[in-house]
DNA sequence: TAAGTGATCTCT
DNA sequence: GAGATCACTTAA
């Protein structure tokens, strides 16, 4: 099965609609002839200088920059030593803001769904394309608007009450995110 | 429920 | 340079 591919543009626009419309794409990884694709099932949306569960809430650094950048490149990056975490940039440029990706129908959590695409640090910063290896499709899954949750986004704690009870998370219902 | 793992960030 | 932290997962 293959869809249209998703450009720069559609990153292009509020981080949250970006989020919320991402249920249902298809998330493509090229290994060689091999094609891997999977449902994106569920989603957290890092928006704006304010956030303060952002990365980017205390500024621009070295790690953070692709955040800053502009719409649809990857932003990759280790946690605990040991987990990638894949994030598609969204806004304009110098407006910081990305979508975690944090479940495909066939592996459920960020670490794993990094894992079962084999993606890692070498994906930071590109742009999201055929070329790259790496993007996300539109196959017309049509997914109703009732079984499309959202809530609080994980373990952000540190980020405050505020900002860490933005219902920022979609999901799908009933499929591998509880 | 707690350990594992190492890059990054915030202090000195 | 040192110490704490961390957008997680697994085994128990």
């Amino acid at each position: 099965m293959r869809g249209k591919i998703l450009s720069a543009d559609f990153f292009n626009r509020p981080t949250l609609a970006v989020a919320k419309e991402l249920i249902g794409k298809f998330l493509v990884r090229k290994i060689g002839s091999r094609r891997i694709a999977s449902m994106i099932t569920e989603v957290e949306a890092y928006d704006g200088f304010h956030d303060r569960a952002s990365h980017a809430s205390r500024g621009r650094t070295d790690r953070n920059a692709v955040m800053f950048g502009g719409a649809g490149c990857w932003y990759v990056y280790l946690i605990y030593g040991m987990y990638w975490m894949l994030n598609i940039v969204t806004g304009p440029k110098d407006y910081p803001a990305a979508i975690l990706i944090r479940g495909v129908a066939d592996a459920s959590g960020p670490g794993r769904l990094t894992k079962f695409f084999k993606i890692n640090h070498r994906f930071n910063s590109k742009l999201t394309s055929r070329s790259s290896d790496l993007w996300i499709e539109d196959q017309r899954m049509k997914i109703p608007q009732r079984l499309i949750k959202r809530g609080p986004r994980v373990g952000v704690a540190y980020a405050g009450q505020i900002w860490s009870r933005k219902p920022w998370r979609f999901y799908i219902l009933h499929s591998n995110s509880k």
